[in-house]
DNA sequence: GAAAAATGGTTGACGATGTCAATCAATGTA
DNA sequence: TACATTGATTGACATCGTCAACCATTTTTC
């Protein structure tokens, strides 16, 4: 119970955190010409191998004209190529292209050095802090 | 330096939980009919007293037609009052009602309550230091 | 104190985004 | 072979926020 009453005075912090590094947070500053949506499901193809369109809309929790959109969008970029899959003619392979995953890689740094910028205002010892609870987060929330 | 290299490795976990946090993943589940922006508006006009339309949209990064176009919308669902300024004619004041309250504090009750749950699957420990991280990381964030 | 500039807010037109329902094509099943 | 299922796409549509033009009030300037 305690716990729950102290997470609740820590959902604004999450919000905050979630505002920042979403779609109005990083606008250009790490996705380029992409919307979140965009960049989460250029990801998503690039840690999924011949991650299906439909897939990455149920792990986006998108539907499946949804998807399709985005990875049109993605295409039309270059970003991604889909290809028929040899398998089942009806699926379509999103493959991430090189200049996709280039993309990904800058605003990887990108989007670290902004964070880095923001921890560097604490001690080491609470960047690591911060660091570890981070990734524990996600972990357990997906 | 170092830090930079860490904290570009947590980029992915942050996105993540961003992710859950953000319009796509809190949804119905803690915002009710609101969109995310509008939650946050909503918060803001809770946080400022008598803070006025553009404030908001200062303050979550709208231009001022979005703000008034956000504003509005949570009037219309009587979440808030717009009320003249007296001192600056042209100031609109806006106000969370009490409906509008209620609903913030219940969305942080359902928040609290996802999060407290994500958090139950590791240590107490781990639990105090994840809260810790993340209301330092937000304060540096902002 | 009146004209001009600045400021807060609103509105119309628009582009971007994602949903729903209908559809096509390929696969699986009877 | 006929029928159902599944992956993907498309058209119509609603929502959302921007831009530019606008009105109203306040402040500045001469």
């Amino acid at each position: 119970m305690k716990q729950v009453v102290a997470t609740t005075s820590v959902v604004e912090s999450m919000l905050e955190i979630a505002w920042q590094f979403s779609a109005r947070g990083v606008d250009g500053a790490c996705c380029g010409e992409l919307s979140l949506a965009e960049f989460r499901a250029l990801q998503t193809a690039a840690q999924y191998p011949d991650c299906s369109v439909q897939q990455i809309g149920k792990l986006l929790d998108f539907t499946k004209s949804g998807a399709t959109r985005i990875v049109n969008r993605l295409e039309k970029q270059k970003l991604v190529s889909k290809v028929r899959s040899a398998s089942d003619g009806r699926v379509c392979c999103v493959q991430p292209t090189e200049h996709g995953l280039n993309l990904l890689q800058h605003a990887k740094e990108i989007t670290g050095e902004r964070l880095g910028q923001a921890l560097s205002k604490v001690s080491v010892q609470e960047q690591n802090s911060i660091v570890h609870a981070l990734t524990t987060l996600a972990k357990v929330l997906s």
